[in-house]
Parts: structure tokens; C-alpha cells; sequence
DNA sequence: AGGTCTGTTCAGCT
DNA sequence: TAGCTGAACAGACC
């Protein structure tokens, strides 16, 4: 599930543990932990206090009092909980608060991650805040399918594979168009359905909410025009659009 | 029961 | 280089 907007959904989870001490943490999943080993990130954090939570597309970082800064990434299943009822087994990742509190990555698949001052250099700008330059330059150049573009994290940062078909839908571009043959104006347009389809869905509670989203699956039809939806592996991924209203 | 599919990222190859 | 492919993980579903 998680895209840009879970994703700020976790930022606001962990904003609100912000002035919390951490007593202890649970680091031992070295897979989800890599490349740190068991008890490094508990070291480096006991004591410190939580302090601003951050969001770069779907990558999360939350700063420390003093202390380092905390990387998480939601990967593929994973949230943020926050003072649960009781732990589960899906708690890759838990941070334990001095007034018995606790924060956990919950991710049935593990492919979450947590490690310490993340490196975020090669990530894209946020896909909510590109501007239409940046977007010009950084989706138009090359041959990539448009589609496998909006899906480099380091073009644009926050688009997954639901929001990208969501935005293309809204566009009326085909998701294996070359990056090299739309124009000006479609660029334009596809930042502006980009944007709308991030709002939406962060305003909605999540990427499966959007409008062709809902329709995305075998025998699904067009909500525009009813047409049988067209599927295809694209840039690695299952691709949804319509050949009647996408070109 | 076993095979296939899945919303992400990353390494490795051409 | 840019752009594929497959691996990493483990649950959901048929």
C-alpha cells in the first residue's frame, strides 16, 4: 500500500512522538535494519528524545534531540504505529519510550527499513512540490516508458505504481509512451494530474482511493467511458490504462 | 498443497 | 548511461 500518501499519513505518526525519550529499542531484525547489526541503532538512540519528523516522497526520517536521525522506509506492507495495544509479530522495528510508550514499523512482508542518518542525495524532488521546470527536465529526457519513469524515485520522488497509473489516467497519456515523445503540453498537463492525484489521494487517506484506481483490475472498465481497461506489464510493473481515452 | 501475484528498493548486467 | 531483470521478503489468494 504505501505511497507518498501513507506515507505522509506515518509522517504525522511519528510527528506525534515528537518530545518522547527513547528508553530502549528493538533493532534485531538485521534484515530490516541492514546494514547496521543488532544493538547498533538501540546504542545510538537510547536516551535521545524525538524531535521534527520529516518526508521526502516515500522516504522518512525523524531527528533527535542531540542525537542522530532516525531513517524509516514503509517498503512494500509496512505503518507506523504508535502506542499500540499489544505488540505483533509484524513489529520489525520498535522503539520503546521511557513513559512506556512505544512506536513500531508494523510490516507483515519486511521489507521496510530503518537506519540511522539515511542518505537521501539521490532522491528526486518531492512529487507534490515539483515544479513544472523540474518536471520538464527530469520526466522528459530519455526512452524510458513514461510509466517506468514516474516510478524513479530519483526523477520524482513519491509516485508508486497505483498513483502513476492514477495520473496517467487522468492525463490521457499511455503508460508506454517514450518519455522523449510527449510534449511540452503533455508534460505540463501530466505534472498538473500528478499533483492532483497526490492531493486527492493524501486528502483521501491513501493511494487505493483515486477513481481509476478503484476500477484497476482484470474486467475493469474505463470510469470515463466504460471501456474494458487494457493490463500489461510496464517499467516491471502491472499496468492498467485505458486504449480507448489514453494516448 | 502448491503456484502465482503483490502497492518498493536495490544490485548487477547489458 | 540509461534502462531492464531479478532478488530481497512473506502474506494473500486461487
Amino acid at each position: 500500500m504505501p505511497e507518498l500518501p501513507e506515507a505522509e499519513r506515518a509522517r504525522l505518526t511519528l510527528a506525534a512522538a515528537a518530545g518522547r525519550t527513547i528508553a530502549d529499542v528493538d533493532d534485531r531484525d538485521s534484515y530490516v535494519c541492514r546494514p547496521h547489526s543488532p544493538g547498533e541503532i538501540a546504542d545510538a538512540l537510547r536516551g535521545h528524545t524525538l524531535a521534527d519528523a520529516h518526508r521526502l516522497g516515500k522516504f522518512l526520517w525523524v531527528q533527535t534531540e542531540a542525537g542522530p536521525t532516525l531513517g524509516l522506509h514503509l517498503g512494500m506492507a509496512g505503518r507506523i504505529v504508535l502506542d499500540p495495544d499489544e505488540p505483533s509479530r509484524w513489529d520489525r522495528f520498535t522503539l520503546r519510550f521511557q513513559d512506556g510508550g512505544s512506536l513500531a514499523l508494523r510490516d507483515k512482508r519486511r521489507l521496510g527499513r530503518a537506519r540511522l542518518n539515511p542518505d537521501h542525495a539521490h532522491v528526486g524532488p518531492d512529487a507534490e512540490l515539483v515544479t513544472r521546470e523540474e518536471f520538464r527536465r527530469r520526466i522528459g529526457r530519455g526512452r524510458a516508458p513514461v510509466k517506468a519513469r514516474l516510478l524513479d524515485q530519483s526523477a520524482i520522488a513519491g509516485v508508486g505504481n497505483l498513483l502513476a497509473d492514477q495520473a496517467l489516467w487522468q492525463a490521457r497519456i499511455d503508460p508506454r509512451r517514450a518519455v522523449s515523445t510527449l510534449t511540452t503540453g503533455e508534460l505540463d498537463r501530466l505534472r498538473r494530474d500528478v499533483r492532483s492525484a497526490v492531493r486527492s489521494a493524501v486528502r483521501a487517506g491513501g493511494a487505493h482511493t483515486g477513481r481509476f484506481v478503484r476500477a484497476r483490475e482484470p474486467e475493469g472498465s474505463c470510469p470515463r467511458d466504460g471501456h474494458p481497461l487494457s493490463r500489461a506489464r510496464v517499467g516491471g510493473r502491472t499496468t492498467y490504462w485505458c486504449p480507448e481515452c489514453q494516448h
